[in-house]
RNA sequence: GGCGCCGUAGCCAAACGGCUAAGGCAGCGGAUUGCAAAUCCGUUAUAUCCCGGUUCGAAUCCGGGCGGCGCCUCCA
């Protein structure tokens, strides 16, 4: 049984489906006005890996991320840089999508829908909130009339009376200050569409529940999207969708800690600059990373980290946590992706068989049948069920990558205590265990290939030519016991960055 | 000020009332090695920010502090 916590009712509750076998699943993306930064990868990866783990589980899992292509910030920018706005959201877009790739989340991804595709979709929509005396035009603009709805506040767990006694919003063309424009009127310059209520634009919150609607269904399962989103936006898409349809809009409403920012983020190709010159405190002294404009680009990270290096840092630890970033806690995860790396080549010399090409179970039910019995596999299969059931809370990742180092070490264990690297022994139960380990992996979209870096300077073939001539050379030496120039070339190719391994096959150079 | 989240070893982090408080990084000792590296074994929290309470039993539940953070500002 799969438990999920659900915002609305603070609780972990059993997952349950609208239909059965099917999941309808949507998150808030991003405002395509600016590259991405690493914040904006949190959330994509970690619904990414619940699709992931819902698809082992059985599930036909419909996943929806959307793009606001329309909005203040989008215009602001297009102005300052004397281009269209369409022009923007296209860059941006592009870069985004460039980014989720480079993370193995844009083919997990189903629809990406755009805003301004959906224009007469929002109008339709909000025209029918007007029917339904839910919302009012107020000088070419449309606003949703809280005070209609008696369950407002339901999703962030506060209520009207509580914000309006403490004054907060304005109210200007508003009935109440806390109603919210589902349709803007146009300014001078802006891109509009025409409407019934005259040429204008769509407010933030609308696509989401248009969106949702046209691709999901009036009632879906999971909606996601980071901590910071709870209220306004979340309130105010179920606000809409449940005035319009008169039904839930979704069951489960997931949220992922944000990321903070530490003082280090901004300093990727020198980005922070001009942020800190302006006085810009956020970005000088921390607060969650969406916010802080001084963030780098990710693309700018993607040259210093291997993507899966920053998966894997990023599902370290829970995703309802607030995750800290920081330069050495991505370095430090690296060394424990490491030694799996190691193992997986390791894994190569004994039985020839690249880890990567192993055809693992992709369902949870196939990876049940698949347990043999010998000693080996019994603990694998102790720690399968583990992970399984962390996996089974609340997508536990952090706990899950736990075990996943157990694993680990069994494995690693069984080759040492049979001697599989020098002498010919039973390696059924190693190929098994690293089955599994792949079949984990892949659950969390980990393993999917090996490490780009790596790759690269190994295939170079001057590279490896050079290499085996150094490592005879230093054999040579070692067999004429002239172990100071042995030692003197491991030296110097420790001090280029190339580590030597005398392992029992013989001598292995990694990076 | 209001609502809410968080505080576990040097650092990161799991745990959701009950066996010895996972795991990673760093450190230390050992096996192995010509010496290393890698791997494995052992070790590093009389114990979960502090003070009370509930309970046979609390890192986990309740109350009160202290500290960190988010939202409640941007015709959203």
């Amino acid at each position: 049984m799969i438990r999920v916590y659900n915002t609305l009712t603070k609780t972990k509750e059993e997952f349950k489906t609208v239909q059965p076998g099917k999941v309808g699943m949507y998150l808030c993306g991003p405002t395509v006005y600016k590259p991405s930064h690493i914040g904006h990868m949190v959330g994509p990866v970690i619904f990414d890996t619940i699709k992931r783990y819902l698809k082992y589980n059985g599930y036909d899992v419909n996943f929806v991320i959307n793009i606001t292509d329309v909005d203040d910030k989008l215009i602001a920018e297009a102005n300052a840089r004397k281009i269209p706005m369409a022009a923007v959201a296209d860059e941006m877009t592009a870069d985004y999508m460039r980014n989720l790739d480079a993370m193995g989340v844009k083919d997990s991804v189903d629809a990406f829908p755009k805003a301004t595709d959906h224009i007469g979709n929002i109008i339709k929509f909000t025209q029918g909130l007007i029917d339904k005396d839910f919302a009012y035009e107020s000088d070419g603009a449309v606003y949703f009339d809280v005070g209609k709805l008696s369950d407002y506040g339901k999703v962030s767990h506060r209520s009207l009376e509580q914000m309006l006694g403490e004054g907060g919003g304005t109210a200007d063309r508003k009935r109440t200050p806390f109603d919210f424009a589902l349709w803007k009127s146009a300014k001078a310059g802006e891109p509009s569409w025409d409407s019934p209520w005259g040429k204008g634009r769509p407010g933030w919150h609308i696509e989401c529940s248009v969106m949702s609607c046209e691709l999901l269904g009036e009632t879906f399962d999971i909606h996601g999207g980071g901590l910071d989103l709870v209220f306004p936006h979340h309130e105010n898409e179920v606000a809409q969708s449940e005035a319009r349809h008169g039904k839930p809009m979704c069951n489960f409403w997931m949220h992922n800690g944000l990321m903070q920012a530490s003082n280090e983020v901004g300093k990727v190709g020198g980005r922070n600059t001009k942020a800190a010159s302006e006085g810009d405190l956020e970005s000088q002294e921390g607060g969650k990373i969406s916010k802080s404009k001084g963030a780098s680009a990710f693309r700018d990270m993607l040259k210093q980290f291997d993507p899966e290096q920053i998966r894997f840092f990023l599902l370290s630890s829970h995703y309802r946590r607030p995750i800290d970033f920081s330069f050495e806690r991505i370095e430090e995860v690296g060394k424990g992706l490491d030694t799996f790396y190691r193992f997986f080549k390791r894994f190569e010399k004994i039985t020839g068989t690249n880890f990567y090409t192993l055809t693992a179970p992709t369902s949870r039910k196939d990876g049940d049948a698949a347990t043999l019995q010998t000693p080996l596999c019994k603990q694998v299969a102790e720690y399968r069920q583990k992970y399984l059931e962390a996996m089974d809370d609340d997508f536990n990742t952090g706990g899950a990558i736990g075990i996943l180092f157990d694993l680990l070490r069994v494995l690693n264990k069984y080759v040492d205590d049979a001697k599989l690297e020098t002498s010919k022994g039973e390696v059924g139960p190693l190929v098994h265990g690293a089955m599994v380990l792949r079949e984990i992996g892949l659950t969390l979209g980990l393993f999917r290939e090996p490490p780009q870096e790596k790759e690269s300077a190994g295939s170079n073939e001057l590279v490896g030519k050079l290499m085996s001539l150094l490592i005879e050379l230093r054999a040579n030496a070692k067999k004429a016991k002239d172990f100071q120039t042995a030692d003197t070339i491991r030296n110097r190719l420790k001090d280029c960055g190339v580590t030597l391994e005398d392992r029992p096959g013989g001598t292995e150079w990694s990076l």
